[in-house]
DNA sequence: GTGCTTGTTTTCGCCTCTGAACTAAGATGA
DNA sequence: TCATCTTAGTTCAGAGGCGAAAACAAGCAC
């Protein structure tokens, strides 16, 4: 029932055009004749849009591979001084500016911090506004040459232009974020939800690359995923699939910081698991953490057979090839318990569906975020190419 | 990352075609000047692609609508005797197969018993194949008007050609059911989970109409779903998304037949109401719900909570604009307790997410299934019609 | 230099869409 | 009855797109 309502002639060429730079982009540096291959175009369009991208600098070339008698293959690459992205990752203690180029090489950032208790919405507004300049200026990179900003929050973005975010742990409910940014800049802006954009940024440059079908669990603070449905992030109605952490796996089980009972995140979330080994933290999660899994606790083998649990329910419900655990905790986790989370996640699926699935670890650390709100300037731009934009950059 | 590939100007005329018959399908007779309007094709297009279709006999005339002041509007339809399409039901207990007409009208239809205890793969074809036979001669359709033939089938069916089934209720473990059918048949076949096939219907022609994201559940024997996504069937990496039956909501709880324990199954599945209730059946299983739901008992709100507790995952995981109760049992528990069960899942469900799903009863009944594998013929009709395909119907 | 091989560009024909002009078919009212 | 108005549908010219094949380019081998 899906209608796409496709129409002229024109979108061909968009759409092609589009196929060739994404070509290029996860191809590296390729020659015109692998790039028909790869995208199924004759050799004609390939010749005729690759001197179009190359006359607008979007593409520049990358050298000859050597013949044993013929001509040469020139190769081609994206230019990755064609545009830069900017990724904000607004968390409970910090704000970070990240600016990247096209080839997501971070050029500059900046770290701004947040009292805890403070999320002014004005003040995290300033900071990210502040932390473009700073970061632009840092860079040597004028804002005609940004492409746009990305933005990683905490909780619920709702779709629409003013990016309303609702975040009650944040004590957020319903800051238009957007809004808020463009009245300081003319830039594109798009703000989606942190546990999103770190699960874009392992797709597409972590363990999750090439999957097309994948989930991205990211087990922090807070527990989340990113489905994956079709090489594209799974969104539902309103902007909220993906809230793995308040499904329940013990119906009327443990209290949640959310007002439920028996959710997934109050059995995995770093709180609850050093609320079940009875530690108190001094404040350094990470060591109480390492401490716990040390202690050959019972508790540490519960979390294994929970966390199992719920990503069997993934593997039931999504079937997904590949099932990728990020976050700090789903990392520290996995680096010693990898085999045991497999084993409770295959007790606890069905065995077709496990077979098709291979649970891995995240790559990326905890910049991912601010990566992935960038790769979300990356992806429009894969999408839909501007023609005629004008850069300085050589 | 999705990457559709897409090329040519033909293709273009193909897709537009497709949009131009979808629209015309579904919002009923119409005229010409409506179809620029809803398709946003201009009217020269729509003026010559009507033409096409008219003369393939796949769009017929319909009548005129009274102008006030103008040339009256000729409204164009799908001709539903164009072509016609074979649903298959295969189930516990029968294969049902039905012959259908382009507008999902039952032409004919014939029911073959199977015996609980013998699922032979060969006489299940031998049923599905002499059954087309059946409804074909009691139709009067040829088999050159057959579009062709969609089954409903229990279990996980892999993707390919040869139809491959996982059933283990059922007996069969790689039944490779497209590929015996083929051997009787030179028809196009379409093989699917039943429960899919049911979730088909009811987006297409029942309580899902119009819905692009959704969750289609069915409560019967078993316990399955149907997610729906951006308007199309999910079905994960190798089919077998969508088993909801399937997963935990109470680590460690009741044993299910799949052989796990705490499955959603064990718990709203009617084995499991009538074992909490500890009612031995007497083999009339929907009586026997009708006397649990009768008795007040404790069970009954039990299960509502429980089933809550399952569609509020699908809330929080799925985010889907609409959620679909289907199944006997699901419209059973549904007709007196649907209050109840939007109440337990509002309270386990994240409240963003909940407020922006609807639950509803299914309106279609147990012969979904068959008419749902027709609409897998449908739906590849209407995707991809074929050019200059020659009918005897007028 | 001549032929051979392979990569890239150009030419040409065909296809599709759209906008605009044109035709069709009714109503209205003198 | 018929000129005029209104709306529906068709035809046509023009622009833009792609692919096949011819042409061109650039290397190797002898």
């Amino acid at each position: 029932m899906a209608r796409p309502q496709r129409r002229t002639v024109r979108d061909i060429r968009r759409g092609n055009r589009a196929v060739l730079l994404r070509a290029l982009y996860f191809s590296g540096p390729t020659s015109r004749n692998d790039l028909t291959a790869r995208t199924g175009l004759s050799a004609a369009t390939v010749s005729t849009m690759t001197a179009d991208l190359l006359g607008e600098n979007i593409v520049v070339e990358a050298g000859q591979v050597e013949s044993d008698g013929g001509r040469p293959r020139v190769l081609l690459r994206v230019n990755p001084e064609y545009g830069f992205a900017v990724g904000v990752d607004v968390a409970e203690t910090h704000v970070r500016v990240g600016l990247f180029d096209l080839e997501m090489t971070e050029r500059a950032k900046v770290d701004y911090m947040l009292r805890p208790a403070r999320h002014d919405p004005e003040l995290v507004a300033r900071h990210i506004l502040s932390g473009v300049e700073v970061v632009l200026s840092d860079a040597g990179v004028s804002p005609e040459q940004v492409l746009g900003i990305g933005v990683g929050v905490p909780g619920i973005v709702e779709p629409g232009a003013d990016g309303v975010i609702h975040a009650k742990t944040f004590g957020w409910d319903g800051v238009p974020l957007g809004a808020l940014l463009r009245r300081g800049t003319s830039l594109p802006l798009y703000v989606d939800n942190g546990a999103k954009t770190m699960g874009q940024a392992e797709l597409w440059f972590g363990s999750g690359r090439g999957a097309s079908e994948a989930v991205i669990v990211l087990l922090g603070v807070g527990v989340g995923a990113t489905i994956v449905a079709d090489g594209t992030t799974f969104r539902g109605v309103s902007s909220s699939a993906g809230e793995w952490g308040h499904t329940k796996i013990v119906a009327n089980g443990r209290p949640c910081r959310c007002g439920g009972r028996g959710c997934l995140e109050a059995y995995v979330g770093i709180e609850a698991i050093l609320d079940r080994a009875g530690v108190t933290s001094r404040g350094d999660w990470e060591e109480d953490l390492a401490g716990v899994l040390a202690s050959k606790s019972p508790v540490v083998e519960e979390t294994v057979t929970y966390l199992g649990v719920g990503l069997a329910n993934l593997v039931n419900l999504i079937n997904p090839e590949k099932i990728v655990i990020g976050g700090w905790v789903g990392v520290q986790l996995g680096e010693s318990l990898l085999p045991g989370i497999r084993r409770a996640t295959a007790a606890n699926s069905l065995a077709e569906p496990y077979a098709a699935t291979s649970i891995v670890l995240g790559r990326l650390g905890p910049d991912a975020v601010a990566l992935g709100a960038a790769t979300l300037v990356l992806e429009e731009f894969l999408n839909a190419p501007q023609v005629a934009r004008i850069t300085a950059a050589g």
